[in-house]
DNA sequence: CATATATGTTCTATAAACGGATCATATAGC
DNA sequence: GCTATATGATCCGTTTATAGAACATATATG
């Protein structure tokens, strides 16, 4: 099935999104490289990575973190060596959390 | 045409991809809001919103933006308020870089 | 333990992204 | 200004992601 779709974004996504195109723009010219270059590099087209750096937002996210990986654009502020840190770390603050949430609970302080 | 794809991503990419999923579902976690709130919230499909959660290559840039900015995760550590800055200091940053790369130029220190 | 609810997974149709080619425009460097 | 090259944009066939439903599993809470 699959609706019109059509879909309409928050600004905060539609700016983040562009920020991460313009990001990445940014560093690839500063690395001397073109869109095609790092196109070929990242295994994708030229028009898909021209998209990701106007910040399109049907790019997917493989794509476009694969770009910023090659342009050496340092995602969530963490180097390659310590993202992998950060990912365990993420881990296991949501082992901390419960595994799934009670809607019901929700009722704290209706009851008066 | 659209070759088969079978992508390979490097790992920082993909480690970025899980742990964007990861703090996406902390953040939601810590809200008490359930995968389904959250889908619907974004007008995407429950499945969908668990595959951005899993961090999963193919999501689309915009789907795991629009879920990041309801579960009030702050993207690229930009503040909703700060974003729109970071956006224009991207855009400046740009314009005082080439507009486009030649990539003959390389050839910088290779002519002794 | 019981059970309602959240999460995880799989399936199919449909909508959308993607690749590749092509053409137009802009721009760096001579 | 000239020109090679990078960027921008469009079209179309194919591949892929997505919605929605259905079902299984896990888990929070009584």
């Amino acid at each position: 099935m699959a609706k019109p779709a059509h879909r309409s974004y928050s600004r905060y996504a539609r700016e983040a999104a562009e920020l991460l195109g313009l990001m990445i723009r940014n560093a690839r010219v500063e690395r001397d490289l073109t869109v095609a270059d790092v196109a070929e590099r990242a295994g994708i087209s030229r028009g898909l990575a021209h998209r990701i750096e106007k910040g399109e937002m049907g790019s997917s996210i493989g794509a476009a973190f694969e770009v910023a990986a090659i342009v050496g654009l340092r995602l969530f502020e963490a180097e390659p060596t310590t993202l992998t840190r950060h990912l365990s770390m993420a881990r296991d603050k949501l082992r901390l959390l419960p595994q799934s949430v009670r809607r019901g609970t929700t009722k704290v302080k209706d009851d008066f």
